[in-house]
DNA sequence: TCAGACATGTAAGTCGTTACATGATTCA
DNA sequence: TGAATCATGTAACGACTTACATGTCTGA
């Protein structure tokens, strides 16, 4: 009984697009989920045997010898329920800890141009992110015009495997859902270099009054 | 050497403002930190005996009998350097897994009316914190207008030890960082509502599209 | 020919939570 | 008197990461 993990149900719903190896999945998630996902091989291979052992997916063994031959997980009947189900069923709140949040915190007590500092290391850290989005968007509104799916995803996800039936709307869909997840980073990124620069012309504000404390009450 | 994980640091900087108990920090997470930091006790009390193993803070039996006494812990010399040290050090960026994200981008292949189902959810749930934040903001802006803490901090911070000597204005400032700190939450909770009133629109106006898909190139 | 991608897996360790055990004190 | 709160701790588990071990195939 191995938890009722997320990565469980993470691996499911890719295996649910088409059959795919561990390496596959790897893959897919570090180029295309990133912003919001992450696995690790530790994870990740035991946790496909147990989907096995669980009659959540099947194991094919593919070509090639030795350590070279991949092995296809394809998602069962009985696994597509398990994930629907899961799909259904009620997120719990992420439970917060955001360590830059501590110690922009803890700082209250340090010099003020500590907390200042703080700031302005988040806000260069934020902006680099917001560059990466910004490359990602790009890519994804082109492919969005065209009802198709970007570069990197297609590569994993689209050759062989795809079922040709697909209609070009169920494709722009996908492409879509892809677009607003990416959305969805770059309104958080935004929102926090906002709250950058709010935080730094109050900080300063209230260096300045200090500085000289004119209409004190 | 028990890792060089965040929660020595929290502890650690909780106890530069005064000395605690593990009981006084874990309350003072839960009632003034919540939206950014929670402890267990299973992590707190083993941590507390290694920053005194480690000579970054000294523990004193307090008053009382039996199970009752509260040990209390100040930070040492060496503890506040290794604070502050910390402070300075770069942050990691929080690696990211974010379950509604990755349910919303896995229906990409189910009905529309399973994401906008997701999406609805996702908004029911944030403007629920959304009213939290509100309430905290309206007492702490309170409080900053008057340049000291709020009521719950003041109970757990403020009592004995607090030291006397400490100038009004460094109080403001420390109002002002906490302030500046549920900010970060508002806007963050703020921008994923704005996000879930887009992607409603976008996901919508596709399904329209797909009923009567007229101009179709 | 050999670096680098492909591919699978395991061992050990970190970090954290939940649930429990224990007992004192307060107050309705 | 007995429920709630104060207070400290531990045991067991769960989720995840890192680092390593092993071997194959491709192409410059």
């Amino acid at each position: 009984m191995p938890g009722a993990g997320k990565t469980r149900f993470a691996i499911l719903g890719l295996l649910s697009w088409k059959p795919m190896s561990g390496y596959d999945i790897k893959k897919l998630v570090d180029v295309g989920l990133s912003y919001f996902w992450s696995e690790s091989y530790g994870q990740l291979y035991p946790t496909l045997d147990g989907l096995v052992r669980e009659g959540l997916a099947r194991k094919r063994r593919g070509a090639g010898r030795g350590r070279r031959s991949r092995n296809l997980y394809a998602i069962t009947p009985k696994g597509q329920e398990a994930f629907v189900a899961w799909l259904r069923r009620p997120s719990d709140i992420p439970r917060a800890r955001n360590e830059i949040q501590l110690k922009f915190f803890l700082s209250s007590r340090a010099p003020l141009a500590e907390s200042i500092r703080l700031l302005q290391e988040y806000r260069r850290q934020q902006r680099e992110v917001r560059e990466l989005y910004a490359e990602s968007e790009a890519i994804l509104r082109a492919a969005v015009r065209e009802g198709s799916l970007p570069g990197e995803l297609e590569e994993v996800l689209a050759d062989e495997g795809t079922d040709p039936a697909t209609p070009a709307g169920d494709r722009a869909n996908e492409a879509l859902i892809f677009l607003l997840t990416l959305r969805h980073g770059i309104l958080a990124v935004e929102a926090r270099l906002a709250w950058c620069e709010e935080g730094l012309r109050s900080l300063r504000r209230s260096a300045r009054n200090r500085k000289r404390p004119r209409g004190k009450r």
